[in-house]
DNA sequence: CATTGATTTCTATGATGTAGAGATATAATT
DNA sequence: AATTATATCTCTACATCATAGAAATCAATG
């Protein structure tokens, strides 16, 4: 496991393989038990050779983020703009499941680089399809991004996971006179079928958008 | 500043003003320079006296993310559906604007604790109200709850801010060929105004939820 | 007064991000 | 070919971090 006493000097570390190994790693734990040190253990390497590369920590998460940001493909320009929107939402979704450690990182580095531009583009070119003014288009474009992260995010962060024993510890703590619809509710909400939930929500921002097209 | 040497034993360190000097403490830097020993220091006790109340440095800052929910006042039982939840929308707004360093947890404990439970149950009876089943409001509640979190983060995190003259600048070194619709709406861009999306798409999603009346 | 339990401090440990300086290999220049 | 320059990597050191464990103190109860 110790690699001390390697020589310096190039080896050939590219940032995209220490790019790769961090998404590994990040998603072998927790993000908090992410470290240089262990990304660097990893790679067989000293940490400052993956902090050359990458400024920071944060430059090297900035960087991560960007990496899964550039997995999104393309949408069929033939497809209807609702279809195109919704095959952007979901290609979000199957980010999120499958970079579920990593993918909060895309809210805290918002704008990500020339990926983020390109998706951009692409849901403008809908919307524009669809029919919206410019104005509106400016509005919902970023607004439907956000929404997207936050449905996606909220999917793997744990809002629809079974609830902990320290949280039904909490709830059955309350006055369940306060809280009847929730209580009612509580089953189905933890026991729904997986991606229902985000589909349903897109539908349902893309009914309203249509509604905008009225006004 | 140096606070050795003080006796041990019970001083009336109340959870509530730990907490309450967390947030202070959050706001007042970046959140990862926010730390269990800085937060000692403001309030002249231990480090681990801080840990004592919460468990961890862990729970601390999701009782922390619950304080902040716990500001989301009552709607007036009187409004409509959508009033109500547009009444909310823009109470986690105000949030966020008002802890843009601390909102972030609620990204990450995506059930804070008591207060949580509160706004759901609005939440659910709105949507009851509105006429929805019951397996839509357990869609819907969830999507609404995680898109409007989506939506106040990334305005605070600097995604519905108007477009800064860098962001334009970089835009406008794209190649415009493929990214027409974006170069047209640089205009726009600029002259967006704060909360304008915000409201805007939570317009677009009540309309959404209106549809689903409909079906 | 003695005991108990809740609260706080003290001490110590291993891990972390990263600055600074030195070492090496490769490319460029002479 | 010899030298220099530059990019890449390692090593060392330091301040900071979360937190475990033990001891100290206080408030209340018997």
């Amino acid at each position: 496991m110790s690699k001390k006493n390697i020589r310096p000097g190039p080896r050939g570390l590219e940032p995209d393989e220490i790019v790769k190994a961090g998404l590994s790693l990040m998603e072998s734990n927790s993000p908090d038990a992410f470290s240089v040190r262990k990304l660097a253990a990893k790679l067989g390497c000293d940490p400052m050779a993956v902090l050359y590369h990458f400024k920071s920590k944060t430059g090297l998460e900035r960087a991560m983020a960007d990496a899964i940001n550039a997995e999104i493909t393309p949408v069929d320009v033939n497809a209807s703009w609702r279809d195109r929107l919704k095959g952007l939402a979901f290609q979000y979704r199957r980010l999120a499941l499958k970079y579920p450690q990593t993918f909060p990182l895309l809210m805290r580095f918002w704008i990500t680089g020339p990926a983020d531009y390109r998706h951009a583009e692409m849901i403008y070119k809908a919307l524009a399809d669809a029919g919206l003014t410019d104005r509106q288009m400016v509005d919902i474009c970023f607004g439907w991004y956000a929404s997207l992260l936050g449905l996606a995010a909220a999917e793997v962060g744990g809002l629809l996971k079974p609830a902990t024993p320290e949280i039904i510890a909490e709830i059955d703590r309350l006055p369940s006179a306060d809280f009847p619809t929730m209580a009612r509710l509580l089953q189905a909400f933890t026991n729904q079928k997986a991606g229902r939930a985000y589909e349903v929500m897109v539908e349902t921002i893309l009914d309203g958008i249509e509604c905008a097209l009225d006004s």
